[in-house]
DNA sequence: TCAAGGAGCTAATACGTATTAGTCCTGCTC
DNA sequence: GAGCAGGACTAATACGTATTAGCTCCTTGA
């Protein structure tokens, strides 16, 4: 009832009952391997009751070496600024997920400053029985000690560093940008351009190399600055482009700079020319990126990963195919 | 090199080094008290760092009692699926403020799930050095366990519960309803109505207590459903009212209903009806709610409190007044 | 030559829980 | 009445670090 009173712990409560700690932890810590009465294991109970005994969550975990605590590294905020925040729904799946399974999570701080203060905060990854990592950033040094000691990691997006050790859920970019490419040539598209952001990810690879795939023939534009205008799109159109595929990114640079440019030279979509995004915001023509589930399963091969259990550690899920408004079949065969 | 190895302790230093674990704790932990030749000191850092020593922050926590770790407890998602969190500013400000002084934070889950889950959850609370409230909910027995037993923590948002024992920073919303009311009557406005929601909530009261403050006179409507059309406004224009005042909420019913209802009426702002909320979206004549400043100085007197530092344990913040376009002098004098 | 004092280090313990290898009973069998 | 089988516990230790009291050895001064 005071204040400032001190939280009662096991060695309390055994006195108490007269009993050992031990006694205390096995009947509080439901042991059932280890036999006792009923009478003590009741005793014990109302006693733990009585005190409001609470277990103290550091030791436990020292203990167990097990704290049910996932870190999360996001290598930026976590809570933007910025309203609009494209990954959001990542992180929605990683918090519903986390709690789906018992498990809190750890938000790491000073993730975007300077070199030392980020190597600090990967450091302190190991607080949590393991850690999920989001953002394409792989400073290879301390994520290899990590990954080299077993500590348990995931990172959000394929991750072909660390000679591809590291164990990840991605988006099969690769084989949902080859199914729009697909669809395009179906409708009857022979000239295509692709428009690539100034940009090396591997979601940005895999992006390409699933338009190439199924397209060969398409022509790769690679968007650097804001280059992009009427002029251009209608240069495409005299050199009888009737499709535009973009890349969509986070930012969604590519696909505002088309938009704006076909606007700007008064078309309009898909009459003049048919326009697909490559994981775009929703509605647009294309596919979309599974963020929530990439979080769920994120958080699910984690805590695989973290109870040894075996699976298979690094994951591309599907992204669905979205049939918008901005695509159909070329004006003129 | 190898997978699976087992991270290097101090013992291993130690050892390596020919000296005591003791020593290299010393060492390590940068310990100027206790004197130490150059020569070991630098061994003892060379070992570690061929080793890639890094202290596991779970037994530094349990020996230190210190973990640079604040958990935030939100009583619902911390990454709602609703996309427009009217909240998030102040998980902002929070993280922002945790950054800034050296803290990670602790995301607690399953705070919105039945009563046992949560009451679980409110334990596992001490895992961190303090932990910050979000939400207008007070479990008063775990909650009062934890403030009996003196472990650090703050509410965001004015808690009176608990005898008013509980630590909170939240916003004056006394002063700036006052504020808002006293600009009304200045501007000439006699006959005025205050819309407040169906809730007794604190940040409610406060509200409504400012109102009557400052214009002991103004009409307190309440709100119940959607019962608010274009006759109740007609209705009040006829008994000479010139201006609205709405209480502003997270989820906005209230400001949305009249305004829908004003507009159902065929009457405009301010020409016909002044129209204020108090905490409102921003633009909207009234005041502001400081939500990310709210968040930022939660963390810091939460720091404070875990650290011993005396300071004002409850604290409310100012809210900036908003000259909006809705608000000017009454029609008829 | 011995006491005093200090430099340099370590043994021991604390932090609070989990686990394991026992110990000490009691009652039963032959 | 020795031997055995459980039943009911507990002593000891581990988890990995921080801290403190105190030990050893060396220097210095009278």
């Amino acid at each position: 009832m005071t204040t400032g009173r001190r939280p009662p712990r096991q060695a309390d409560i055994a006195r108490i009952a007269g009993v050992s700690q031990a006694t205390v932890s096995v009947v509080l810590g439901g042991n059932r391997t280890v036999r006792m009465a009923e009478s003590t294991r009741r005793r014990v109970m109302e006693v733990a009751q009585n005190l409001g005994y609470v277990p103290h969550p550091v030791a436990t975990r020292l203990a167990r070496s097990r704290s049910n605590l996932l870190g999360l590294y996001t290598f930026r905020s976590a809570f933007p600024t910025d309203e609009t925040d494209t990954y959001h729904p990542i992180l929605s799946g990683v918090e519903e997920e986390a709690a789906n399974l018992g498990q809190d999570l750890i938000l790491f701080t000073g993730t975007s400053g300077p070199g030392a203060r980020q190597e600090a905060a990967i450091r302190r990854t190991r607080l949590g029985d393991g850690c999920l990592f989001f953002g394409r950033h792989v400073p290879e040094g301390p994520v290899s000690r990590l990954v080299d000691d077993g500590f348990p990691l995931v990172y959000i997006g394929r991750r072909p560093e660390l000679g591809g050790r590291i164990p990840y859920v991605g988006a099969d970019y690769v084989t949902a940008s080859a199914l729009v490419l697909r669809r395009l040539l179906d409708l009857g598209h022979r000239e295509i351009r692709y428009l690539r952001e100034a940009d090396e990810a591997p979601s940005s690879e895999d992006r390409q190399r699933g338009v190439l795939q199924a397209a060969p023939k398409t022509g790769v534009v690679r968007l650097q600055g804001a280059e992009l205008t009427a002029t251009t799109v209608r240069g495409w159109l005299a050199e009888g482009v009737t499709a535009v595929v973009v890349e969509g990114t986070d930012t969604g640079t590519a696909y505002r700079a088309v938009r704006g440019a076909i606007d700007a030279a008064g078309l309009s979509t898909p009459d003049d020319l048919s326009l697909a995004v490559l994981g775009g915001p929703p509605g647009v023509s294309g596919f979309e990126v599974p963020m929530r589930e990439m979080g769920r399963r994120a958080v699910r091969l984690l805590v695989d990963l973290v109870t040894d259990k075996k699976t298979v550690r690094q994951q591309l899920l599907r992204c669905p195919p979205v049939d918008g408004a901005h695509v159909g079949p070329p004006r003129s065969r």
